[in-house]
DNA sequence: TGTACATCAGTGAACGCGCGTTCACTGATGTAC
DNA sequence: TGTACATCAGTGAACGCGCGTTCACTGATGTAC
């Protein structure tokens, strides 16, 4: 077996150059989001020399296109808690906790996100990856099938839509995270529990008066 | 008063240059997004010198920040249809009317938006600019008011919450434009009228079984 | 065991390109006489 | 009225810079003898 130079900042480590990129951009990314990264800046990161990158990958594109990946699934691997399942607990509580684990992981995904937008290369490379859940879309599928299971436990109305809840609960992320993205005065992170509360119970009383 | 050279795509116009290169960075903005426009791409719509541009604007930025703030006035006054007044029609009939105004807005909007999350020097701009109405701001608040409206009359439940309300109207619409920006193969600017139908739903009567 | 050589991932200076920005020049218009 | 000159917004070639990418070279490791 061949066993040629090894990059200085792998010495004493294990994983591979090619992981240890991927790392090095996903922590990048976790600073200061996709947008104005140079592979200089990541090699600076990985302290590595500039060039070793293309050596594991096609293109910057492709690298960050891992890097963003690995991203979200960290993402989604910090939530402490699990989601909720249909019958467990009562339906407030658990719509509480499904929009808090939306918001935490969207607090830390899209704004990571942002700078690819207006990067077609990287959303092309991003669309031939494995597990394509990027933007929340597992979350959102898991909602919806959430909501579906209390429909047949018959905690929630039968004629109610799984879809609608899911995209009001992702959107309302959305919102309050592009929201600080634009104004970065704005807070974002962390939302007023009384602004949850009321989100809650529109979902689950709408806002008609109450039939006499 | 002196009248010395004037710009050759202006011959026959009587508009200053400086809306004339406005004028040009609003179209193109609405036609690609403000990510990736150059100052030669802006000089070559206009039909203009290179570098024109900076007897204007002090940078590239300015001038972006301008074009942006007038392709959101533009947005909004291409919406045909005026705001429902509290009390008029019925609430769903308003609650619909608003979703499909606020979705005509993002979708003109947002995109263009897109690639100014990461030009911190543009969004300082912006945010000097005399209306700060950008990314919705303005028709939340609309909403939030006509909802506090219906609110007085009694045909909106005294205790929701208006501003849940516009956060989730805004944060559907959010959502169903990034989804197409992400994934430039999902829908968004027509999203079915079914799906249209739920949210309302869902607003107005919540998810929870009907009391017996 | 010890020494000379082959391998090839890693290195980093260099390349080409496109960007934002500058500035010496152009030329249409107003003014002086 | 006609001619020479002054003004200065517009022009576009050129500048400097930072980017993504390349490639001749380095040197640690395995192999041959």
């Amino acid at each position: 077996m061949m066993s040629p130079r090894r990059a200085v900042a792998l010495r004493g480590g294990e994983q591979s150059l090619r992981e240890h990129l991927i790392a090095a951009a996903e922590r990048l990314i976790a600073r200061r989001g996709a947008g104005g990264l140079t592979v200089r800046d990541i090699a600076r990161e990985a302290q590595v020399a500039d060039g070793v990158l293309y050596n594991h990958f096609a293109d910057k594109e492709e690298l960050l296109a891992y890097a963003l990946h690995a991203h979200v699934r960290s993402a989604e691997a910090a939530l402490t808690e699990a989601p909720s399942e249909a019958g467990s607990g009562t339906v407030e509580a658990n719509l509480r906790a499904y929009l808090s684990r939306a918001l935490a992981l969207h607090a830390a995904i899209l704004p990571a996100f942002a700078g690819v937008v207006t990067q077609p290369k990287v959303l092309a490379r991003l669309a031939g990856l494995p597990n394509p859940m990027a933007g929340g879309h597992g979350l959102r599928t898991e909602l919806a099938g959430y909501v579906r299971g209390e429909q047949r436990l018959g905690r929630v109305a039968g004629d109610a839509s799984a879809e609608a809840v899911a995209a009001l609960v992702v959107g309302v992320c959305h919102d309050l995270v592009l929201g600080h993205l634009l104004d970065p005065s704005r807070p974002a992170p962390e939302p007023s529990p009384h602004l949850i509360d009321d989100l809650v119970r529109t979902l689950l009383r709408g806002i008609l008066p109450s039939a006499p």
